[in-house]
DNA sequence: AGCCCAACATGACATTTATCATATTTTAGA
DNA sequence: TCTAAAATATGATAAATGTCATGTTGGGCT
């Protein structure tokens, strides 16, 4: 595992995100899921002037690890993935972002640097939210701060999940179980594909494997029936049998 | 890695924890570490009048995952680990946590059963205090939540650093990280052990892999003069070398 | 002091996973 | 539509890791 040189790191060139149409916070649907539903109706109103909507393209680079952020940014629509570089060269995506969520807010929070850095995995529509108005209303309004307090519990209920993951189950467990993962989060279109099809190298950095490893798994799996594919899409065909695979059968 | 039962369930019996004498958390150093700092002086004395001082034993449990937590744990003195058994009967060591650290604290303000099981890994004081005032500080106070905000930020960042590890790292690297973050946080004592003595298979649930690897690699380092062992204790003898183990080398 | 049990240790082997090489297919863009 | 580049696929092989067996040691206990 050693000394592969990641392909392609993003420049300042693909950063071009347009900026779009206005549309007020208080009427966005998406912040029932986020923890902007617990901000007043005076903050709610700052947080849709000062905010700045942006349409992200896929693959392109939301914000980079080590870049210092001047705001969050919440997701309207399409896939972001966080993801962490490690000295391998290899990245590794330790969250998958979707509509409602914020991104950003621990590094705002802890006042750091980003950990991590947010790649557009679909074609995306974001806010971006100034830090201040996040800031003065954690120092202000506490019912604002016991709701971001609950989503960063629940992520780091994830994390947890995560780290178990990988460090009790096999590399054909974690694929099997980020195949259902996809269904359960993205749920499959019309023909029962998965709704967001991520590349196999992306599913490789999710669960910690060398790309080959995993397409192979991935090939494993369609001859024994648990999956089925068509060009990138893939499909699930034994949803029953993915599980017996991540019990351990 | 199939079916290895899991030898010793704690059960309710070794439970008992001795209650200790009484000290005021106005006076309590520790509480410059964690988040009870941003607490006002009322807020504190209820804090001081409510909680009950303990003794735990090592080994003996502070709490089980699943159970429902009335309040959180802050740690006076000693390590605990705190794990999560996954199904194929093995724990995941998640976080050691130690003096100045809260514990249960997640749980609390997610309203949610305990992920994690906690247990001692050395002999250990520690401090229960109720929820209440925990939630009620939060709803009042915002500075307090600020302030859990900004631990919670930090474990979820080290929690991400875990992910990445457990994703992109060797088990031999692993393990050679595991020994360099026992010195750094645990320090050494006066004959240049490592102050903080974890046996063999909790390094082995710390990095995620079997005992018995984690055991041959421990020889393996101490041929190549990286470690040395007496009984169970163990030196770091070329520090620089196990960094460049973890690095790759 | 001595006993006993759990922890530590190591060998032999099976399995999993990574690595390197090389096709083949798909996709994006001219 | 065509073409080059990227993504997917697969083989061969090496390296890492898990599993089972068995032996050894050390520390707590009477």
């Amino acid at each position: 595992m050693q000394l592969r040189q990641s392909k392609h790191r993003t420049t300042a060139k693909n950063r071009k995100m347009k900026e779009g149409m206005r549309t007020r916070c208080e009427s966005c649907i998406v912040r029932q899921f986020n923890a902007l539903r617990a901000m007043g109706k005076e903050e709610l109103k700052k947080v849709s002037d000062s905010k700045i909507t942006k349409t992200v393209k896929k693959g392109e680079t939301i914000f980079e690890e080590g870049e210092k952020l001047d705001g969050v940014f919440c997701v309207r629509s399409g896939v972001s993935k966080l993801s962490k570089l490690s000295e391998n060269g290899k990245d590794q995506i330790v969250k998958l972002a979707t509509k409602g969520e914020v991104i950003g807010q621990r590094s705002v929070i802890a006042e750091e640097f980003s950990n991590l850095s947010a790649k557009a995995v679909d074609d995306m529509e974001i806010c971006f939210i100034p830090k201040d108005i996040i800031t003065t209303t954690l120092n202000t309004n506490p019912n604002f701060g016991v709701e971001v307090l609950r989503h960063m519990a629940h992520d780091l209920k994830e994390a947890d999940d995560v780290i178990v993951n990988m460090g009790q189950k096999t590399v054909k467990q974690r694929i099997a179980q980020a195949f259902l993962y996809l269904k359960s989060n993205f749920g499959e279109d019309k023909d029962g594909f998965l709704t967001l099809t991520l590349s196999r190298e992306d599913i490789a950095n999710v669960v910690g494997t060398a790309t080959e490893s995993c397409i192979r798994i991935i090939s494993e799996f369609k001859k024994k029936g648990l999956l089925e594919t068509s060009g990138k899409k893939v499909a699930i065909a034994d949803e029953k049998g993915l599980e017996e695979v991540v019990e351990g059968f």
